[in-house]
DNA sequence: TGTTTATCTTGACAGTGTCAAAATTAAATT
DNA sequence: AATTTAATTTTGACACTGTCAAGATAAACA
């Protein structure tokens, strides 16, 4: 039944996986998960792993529903403590930033084209992420009531462009293009400070 | 010497690589852009483009050096205008997220991971992408001496933030993840709203 | 018990990047 | 003009990839 027998029928072979998976994605990045070394790495034949994803596209699906699912958790959180202030605001974009930077290979799993592009997002892939994003527009909304972030646009406008902007350091960063990591704290505050509402106080 | 003439020695065979990579890419994707498929486009045995090119890595180097060339001389005209207004800025916006859109395989080979993080950025392709850089930051001091983008930070900054931004919301569209295109313009009107200064007319 | 069903295995195929060694031709040198 | 040298291209090979088809094994159920 456990992991270390050496049964026939594995016995949990599919979660076995998605964690196999998920380790060596954040170990050895994207380009060295590939269905065979797993199989190996699990201790299952080549095409074990074909019986219970539809193919490596499934697989990767369902490790990225993982991550929305994270990151849904986490703007929850945030929207329960019903604090929407700057403060609370400009943490959670350095959070945001943190895992990007921490967990880059899943972020590039979540948000990159190999699933959504060049492969097909499954179902449970599009509900996840839906969930994430709707609980972010949640935020901007309660956000924009408290004067933090403009109220000049749709909580829908603002989400996407103030989403976008982050989203857009965040693949700088991984990416290794352009930006030296040393001053992500910087860049980071600049891109904050247009976002947020200057109060002129009058 | 000409392409069509079936010689044992080509004559150009690098430039007719690059050239036929470039509209493999542009028409089918980086996913069909395989070295043996270019060679067999080119009318050449599999291994003839590794004495041109060290490896695929340094072929994608070249294409993705030319797109920052390209990319360089579209901003160096802007900037020779020496209208350094909010119209032209936005112009610029709108025209870096219709290429983005248009070449979007160039646009992630030149800022995607596969060259800067997964490969090797070779010395030509970090020299083309670091003159595209500097442009933009130059243009991003002038439009902040004329009150366009904020001066409360320097132009490397503002110029990082900004880039990012608009980074993001191109990838967004081209990996097409949450968006849907039909909005593309509000939404890149929405984040022009956070970059630009606001003049309160005293 | 026997039968069905879920799970796993071996064998196979086409595709990939790229190295080594041999073949061919153009250029350089004598 | 003849010969050496260098540039260019070729064939053969290897290890790796995703994944299909057919058969083997074990568990679930009748």
């Amino acid at each position: 039944m456990t992991t270390t027998k050496k049964t026939y029928h594995h016995g949990d072979l599919k979660i076995t996986l998605i964690q196999a998976a998920s380790d060596l994605l954040h170990k050895e990045g994207a380009n060295a998960l590939s269905m065979r070394k797993l199989a190996d790495i699990v201790g299952v034949s080549r095409t074990a792993p074909y019986h219970h994803f539809k193919d490596k596209n499934a697989l990767l699906c369902a490790i990225a529903a993982n991550g929305f699912e994270q990151q849904t958790e986490r703007l929850r959180q945030l929207i329960n403590q019903q604090d929407h202030s700057e403060e609370t605001f400009k943490k959670y974009v350095f959070l945001y930033i943190h895992f990007a930077q921490q967990q880059s290979e899943l972020y590039d799993l979540m948000y990159g084209r190999t699933l959504w592009q060049t492969g097909t997002p499954n179902d449970s892939l599009k509900i996840a992420s839906r969930q994430a994003f709707k609980c972010w527009i949640d935020w901007v909304e309660a956000l924009q009531k408290n004067g933090v972030l403009t109220s000049s646009n749709t909580p829908l406008r603002v989400g996407q462009a103030t989403w976008a902007s982050l989203h857009g350091l965040a693949r700088f960063l991984i990416d290794g293009i352009y930006i030296d990591e040393e001053n992500v704290t910087e860049m980071a505050e600049q891109m904050l400070e247009m976002m947020i509402l200057k109060h002129s106080l009058v």
